[in-house]
DNA sequence: ACCCACTTGCTTGCTGTTCAGCAAGTATGG
DNA sequence: CCATACTTGCTGAACAGCAAGCAAGTGGGT
């Protein structure tokens, strides 16, 4: 009959999709199955749980993203120009990889947002997916001083990747930055890496206060 | 005999916190009763639905912040500072806002990321929930000049001092910024601020391309 | 004949919703 | 003061639907 790789994959393609769109507790075993094209149990026949299906959906995310981060990495040293310009173009490949897969993208930001009732053998696969962006840290780094100005700078360059994938339709367009065509996006990315760059001139110096909220609720 | 008024909140309170922090699907009625505590069958007796409990809790959400930022618009208004640090007094008390109340962060994105975890019946609330959001987005903004250089500063806000709230136990500390204590938050927030004063300074230039990949996946 | 990929039927447990009922109050009337 | 009728707040059992997991199949290729 059918081809089992075949299966395997078009199931993992289809949870992938389902888990990043709806999350876990909201895509069942039948859903996966007949967007992959398969009957209802053929999931289950081949990951053996709904868990185990997950966790190599996330499995294979974060292989995708180690070898992304670890090709962005040969060609950043290849080209010997000054530092700031490589981490311009570490910022720029970071905001391209992200925007390219969204779907990893929210599958991650739903593992990270954690609870949703994922087993608890499936917390080295999240665990996982967290080393891999540690992975992209570390090789970004410039000063290595923990809680200096290169990790803040490096939260820095995470989120404002991160964010505008996440909500490039809801936020984005709602503040009245458009991201659906590539040149808004080239647009957002110019922004991006001229803020990091500032942001590299700039050290952080003591800012003036702001009143502390004694807030209810 | 109970009082309903508190029993109402009490359920709200619980069902708010499980939201957040399992997601919509995950968390069932049975949970919110117990965590209220009240029994199995008190919250649909007084919310009727499920859909309905979670409509009243993002609406809750949404009015808290509304309040919230009204009442900062206002402090912003009144001191007669310069531009530069209106702004940077707004970004610090939006900072502080979302970092003390991690649970609507948390509501909100999932809602924001959740198509069809929820039933379709509640896209109102969620629409609701992000107007929220625009909401703060247009009482912030200084310079309303749409793809302009305001508006992705203003989206450069939103992401930094959104992202740290939802990842800070974990994307934070995998890349070395802590976010446990107040001295913490307080180094983070004296960084965003100063991040965002140097994109005020710096306007965005054209960078060096950065090679377009051809991705597969 | 045998394996391999896959399906279908069934069980079991959980979840939302409904509802009858009960206990503690409040109003009414004597 | 008490008895009766009625309301309100809340409970827990019953019901129906769904989803995960298992087991017994089907069927084609070798």
């Amino acid at each position: 009959m059918g081809n089992a790789d075949r299966s395997r994959s078009a199931i993992l393609d289809a949870a992938a999709a389902l888990f990043a769109e709806r999350g876990y507790t909201a895509t069942s075993l039948a859903d996966v199955g007949l967007k992959a094209g398969v009957s209802r149990g053929t999931p289950g026949y081949f990951f053996g749980s709904k868990a185990a299906l997950y966790s190599a959906v996330i499995d294979r995310c974060c292989d995708e993203v180690r070898q992304a981060v670890r090709s962005g990495r040969t060609r950043a040293m290849e080209s010997g120009r000054s530092p700031q310009d490589i981490l311009a173009g570490a910022v720029g490949d970071y905001f391209d990889f992200l925007h390219a897969h969204p779907e990893f993208v929210r599958l991650i930001e739903r593992a990270a947002l954690g609870g949703e009732e994922l087993p608890d053998e499936l917390q080295p696969a999240v665990t996982a997916g967290r080393e891999a962006l540690a992975a992209i840290a570390d090789e970004v780094a410039l000063d290595p001083s923990p809680g200096g100005d290169a990790s803040q700078l490096l939260l820095s360059i995470l989120s404002l990747c991160w964010f505008s994938v996440i909500h490039a339709d809801t936020v984005a367009a709602a503040v009245g930055v458009p991201l659906a065509t590539d040149p808004d996006r080239e647009r957002r990315k110019a922004h991006v890496i001229a803020l990091v760059r500032a942001g590299l001139a700039a050290p952080a110096r003591p800012a003036p206060p702001t009143r502390k909220k004694a807030s209810h609720v």
